[in-house]
RNA sequence: GGGCCCUUAGCUCAGUUGGCCAGAGCAGCGGACUUUUAAUCCGAAGGUCCUGGGUUCGAGUCCCAGAGGGCCCA
């Protein structure tokens, strides 16, 4: 009953955020003036929440046969936020939260004595740590009956509201710990994000590849149709652009002699912002010597299944209300047959602009201004084959004009060995078999960069550095690129991909 | 870039055809309560109704512009 008046040297504006953080601030004070650390370097933790209510659980269950004899108490000191606080006079109920639990502790004036006073300094959202034996209520609640308590860090601001959780999507991706701490689900998706990408690692590494690290900083950022972010290196006084794929790099390295490469990175990408899209994003790039792109498709086919399986326990998803099946081997198609099937053309029979804007106008898809044979050809795949391709699909050889870096198929001039595996109708990953002729690569890049000078901002720039280690010979070579964001979303039925990135980018507040 | 929608207390939300003091629950504050768990009960508080203009006797509500966010489309 220690009825100390709250100092009046804190003004309290009654109401609103301030008089909430005033008296928060006012109990920090008050636990100060009676000698206590209200952030404590340390705690005296024996157990996390889950390893005590598992051996109590186990200790129950050792003694549920001789219910005469009363097993002795199992005595911890767990640690964790605050999360809820229930008064009832002189014994109060605390649920303490940390991430691998909540539990509930029973703190009564009787056993807590000197420290009952403290209970009044604390709030929801506090960091608390409490010792005693691990009992069972009458309701069957696991708890520490605590002897004793202590403040491990006081919090000065109000939690989100305990039952509904915070449902402001702006503040859930703006300050994502409030996310975290309120919504459950919210962090089962970010722990899967994580999960996702250990597990597609460690498959990486039991194959034998080698995991690398490529500049982020280059000189002409290539690999990918993309505009780049543009920075600058002081200490050279030279221009530099934040890479938009792992690729070129890691191909030298095959060059060099690693025959078996990955990346797990972030690229960057100034475009827009939307459901799938975040300027900042991981991929996957790996490189196989030896091998080509039926290869990886072979590897993805072993890949994605087990980290389906790993992540959520089952090879099928769901997805938006349907399912997808990651069960191999999935179905390939080639963009021939494709085009065929869902347009009902064949595709290399419109060889030019005129041609291809003509089919597009036929097919009643919108025709980009400027657009190339590629482009258009492109916006007709996008509009008319990739939605149609839910379940988990090679989509095989593509048109030589769409991509630079890949070998022409033997068979076809017009094609070239690549596959994109699409998946509720998204890109997730793409594949070639390397180009590996540098006469050639030449060629292609020369011919991007007339697109380039042509006003196509995505093409791809000359790249003469790479163009000297291509022409020291390199082997025939499979290589794959797959976005893990979209991959994550996909295991989590995500339909946003700022649902599965923890901070993804927003717009700057003014104030 | 275009269209539609949202913004009210720290949080979650009501708020009628424009009408007089803008409400509730949670959290916070004061009080009761020794087995609660969305505890319960009593009491007193808490507001830049996103911002700026306008219409009107009167605007949270209607109009215009802007900010931030969401969804759909390109």
């Amino acid at each position: 009953m220690s009825e100390s008046e709250p100092e009046p040297n804190v003004e309290a504006a009654a109401g609103g955020l301030h008089s909430l953080i005033n008296d928060r601030l006012a109990k920090t004070a008050q636990l100060r003036a009676a000698g206590i650390d209200p952030f404590p370097p340390r705690t005296a933790r024996t157990h996390t929440i889950g390893a005590a209510r598992a051996i109590f659980e186990q200790h129950e269950a050792d003694h549920a046969d001789h219910d005469d004899d009363p097993p002795q108490a199992l005595t911890v000191t767990v640690a964790g936020r605050i999360s809820a606080i229930r008064h009832m006079g002189r014994i109060a109920f605390l649920d303490l939260t940390d991430d691998s639990g909540q539990i509930q502790i029973l703190a009564s004036r009787r056993a807590l004595a000197d420290q009952w006073p403290l209970l009044e300094q604390l709030d929801l959202g506090d960091f608390l740590e409490a010792s005693g034996p691990l009992i069972r209520t009458r309701l069957g609640e696991v708890s520490v009956q605590t002897d004793s308590l202590g403040i491990l860090g006081k919090s000065l601001r109000p939690p989100p509201e305990k039952f509904h959780g915070l449902t402001d999507i702006e503040i859930r991706y703006r300050q994502r710990y409030l996310d975290l701490m309120a919504n459950d689900e919210a962090k089962d998706v970010l722990r899967k994000r994580s999960q996702i990408v250990s597990a597609m690692r460690r498959f990486m590494d039991e194959r034998g590849f080698l995991e690398v690290e490529t500049p982020v900083l280059q000189q002409e950022a290539g690999g990918a149709a993309a505009r780049p972010f543009l920075t600058h290196l002081n200490a050279l006084d030279e221009p530099r652009q934040l890479r938009i794929a792992l690729e070129l790099h890691l191909k030298r390295l095959i060059v060099g002699g690693f025959d078996k490469v990955y990346e797990i990175g972030r690229v960057f990408r100034n475009e827009g912002i939307g459901n799938r899209w975040n300027p900042e994003f991981t991929m996957l790039e790996s490189y196989e010597a030896y091998t080509d792109y039926h290869g990886v498709a072979n590897m993805l086919e072993a890949a994605l299944p087990r980290i389906a399986l790993e992540v959520t326990g089952a090879t099928t998803v769901p997805w938006r209300g349907d399912e997808i099946d990651f069960t191999a081997p999935f179905r390939r198609i080639t963009m021939v047959e494709a085009v065929q099937q869902y347009v009902g053309v064949d595709f290399r029979e419109f060889p030019t602009v005129d041609a291809m804007q003509g089919l597009l106008r036929e097919c009643g898809v919108p025709i980009p201004p400027d657009a190339g044979w590629g482009k258009l050809f492109d916006e007709l795949v996008s509009e008319r084959v990739e939605p149609n391709l839910q379940q988990p699909t090679f989509l095989m050889d593509y048109p030589l004009a769409i991509s630079p870096l890949a070998k022409k198929t033997e068979h076809d001039e017009t094609l070239v060995e690549r596959f994109e595996l699409f998946v509720g109708g998204w890109e997730l990953a793409n594949a070639y078999t390397e180009l590996n002729d540098p006469v050639d690569q030449r060629g292609r890049f020369e011919e991007q960069v007339q697109l380039k000078a042509a006003g196509d901002d995505e093409a791809e720039q000359m790249d003469e550095d790479f163009l000297i280690a291509l022409e020291h010979g390199m082997p025939p070579t499979g290589g794959l690129g797959m976005g893990m964001d979209r991959l994550a979303m996909l295991l989590t039925n995500s339909p946003s991909i700022r649902d599965i990135i923890l901070f993804p980018q927003m717009r700057k507040l003014e104030d």
